[in-house]
DNA sequence: GTCTATAAGCTGATAGAC
DNA sequence: GTCTATCAGCTTATAGAC
C-alpha cells in the first residue's frame, strides 16, 4: 500500500500558492496586525483603520500592499492553516500511540498559547460557516483527517488503544486544546489566573494528556481509595 | 455545612433583571433574529439591517423596541446564559457520578444542536475577550464552577472517580460539546454528513459519554484483543 | 513606496406622517 | 405601533502630490 505523506495533503490547500512575504518585510508586518484584528472581530467586524493602527501605518499603505480587505483576509487565512497539525503529521502505525497522541496534544496547546490569534481567526471563520474555507474543509482537511484516522484504526485493530471513533477523537483533541486559546478569558477566570503563562500551560497539557490518554485506555489508574 | 443551590448562583447574573418578553411577542421575535445575526457575525460585524431582514420588519421597528444595537445585544446575551448548565445544577455528592456526568454531557450537546446560535454568540463574546461578560465570568460563572468542582472533589475523595482537575474537566466538557455547535461546518465535513440530525447527535453523545467517563475511570475496557 | 485628501457608499439611529 | 425618508458619521477604497 502506498504511503501518502500527510504533509503533502496539507499542501493541497494552496492551489494558487504565492510565495510568503519575507519575515520582517512590511507585508509580513501588516499580516500580523491583520491577523489580530480579524481574530478579534471576524471579517465583517474588522476595520481597515484598526489594522493600520495596529501596524502603526497610514491606512492607504495597507491598501497599497493588499488590494482589498477580502484579499488581506485570505492572505492571513492561508498562512495559518499550513502549520496546523504538524506534530501528528508523520505518525504511522508503527508509532507508539501514547507518545504520538501526547506530542500532538502538547503541540496544539503550545500553538494555542503562542498564537491565540490564529486559533481565534479560524474559530471566527468556522462560526460563520466557513464561507472562505468550505473547499478546504471538504478536500484537504477531510483527507488529512481520514488519513490520520486510518492510523488510529490500525492501532485499535492491533489492540494498542481502546475502540474509539477516530474522527471524533481528533475533533475532541482540537476542541479541548483550541478552547484554551479561543475562550482564554473564560479559562483564566475559571482557573483564577492572570495570564496563560508557562506554568498554566504545563498543568493544562498534563491534564489533557492524562485525561485523553486514559480515554484511549492508555494511562494507569490512580484512584484515591 | 450549608448547601447553596447552584441555580441560585446562576440567578446572580441578572442584577438588573427585566421581565422576559412574552413568547410570540414582537420583542421575542426580534430577539430570535438578533441572536442569529450576532451569533454569526459578532457584535461589530452584526448589521441592524440584517436583523430587520431576518425578522422581516422595517429597520426602524427594531430601534423602536430596542433603543440601540448595544442594548439589543445585551438583551440577547442575558437570555442565553440562564439555561446554560441546568443538567449539572442539582447534582450533589450523593449523586452517581456516571449518571450525573452523562446527563450533563447529553444536555449540553442537545442544546448545541437545538440552539447552535446561542453557543456561537457566546463563543464570539469569549473570542473578543468577553467585553460584556467579564463581570459574569468573574462572579457567578466562577462561583458556579467552584461549587460544582467541590462536588467532583468529594467524588474523588470517596474514590468514586479518578483524580482529575475538576475545573479543567468542566472546561473540557464545555469545549467538547459546544464545539459541535460552534464548528458545526467542520464537524459535518469531517464526519461526512449533511446535517447535525438526531442520528449524528446520538452517535456523538455516545462517543463523548464513553470517552469522558473512561477519562474519569468510569467505563469498562472494550479493547479488541 | 508613502501619505494627505477625498470620493462613494454604507450604518446606526431618528424625525415625522399615518 | 408602524413605516418612509433621511441625517450625520463612519468605512472601504482611490486619486494624486511627494
Amino acid at each position: 500500500m502506498k504511503i501518502i505523506s500527510a504533509s503533502r495533503i496539507i499542501h493541497m490547500v494552496n492551489k494558487t500558492h504565492r510565495e510568503l512575504p519575507a519575515p520582517g518585510s512590511i507585508k509580513a508586518h501588516i499580516l500580523v496586525a491583520a491577523k489580530a484584528e480579524f481574530a478579534q472581530y471576524g471579517f465583517e467586524g474588522a476595520r481597515m483603520q484598526r489594522v493600520a493602527d495596529r501596524a502603526a501605518l497610514p491606512k492607504p499603505n495597507i491598501h497599497y500592499h493588499f488590494k482589498s480587505k477580502q484579499q488581506l483576509y485570505l492572505a492571513v487565512l492561508e498562512r495559518i492553516i499550513e502549520s496546523w497539525n504538524l506534530a501528528f503529521d508523520q505518525v504511522s502505525e508503527a508509532s507508539d500511540p501514547a507518545e504520538a497522541l501526547e506530542a500532538f496534544i502538547r503541540q496544539k496547546l503550545r500553538q494555542a498559547q503562542q498564537d491565540p490569534a490564529a486559533s481565534r481567526l479560524f474559530a471566527n471563520e468556522m462560526i460563520q460557516g466557513a464561507p472562505n474555507l468550505k473547499h478546504y474543509l471538504n478536500t484537504s482537511m477531510r483527507a488529512w483527517v481520514q488519513d490520520r484516522a486510518k492510523v488510529i484504526k490500525q492501532w485499535m485493530q492491533a489492540g494498542k488503544i481502546q475502540n474509539v471513533d477516530p474522527e471524533r477523537l481528533i475533533f475532541l483533541i482540537w476542541s479541548a486544546t483550541q478552547h484554551y486559546a479561543d475562550f482564554q478569558v473564560q479559562a483564566l477566570s475559571l482557573l483564577n489566573r492572570a495570564e496563560f503563562d508557562d506554568p498554566v500551560l504545563t498543568e493544562t497539557a498534563d491534564f489533557l494528556v492524562t485525561f485523553i490518554l486514559r480515554g484511549c485506555g492508555l494511562a494507569p489508574d490512580s484512584r484515591t481509595t
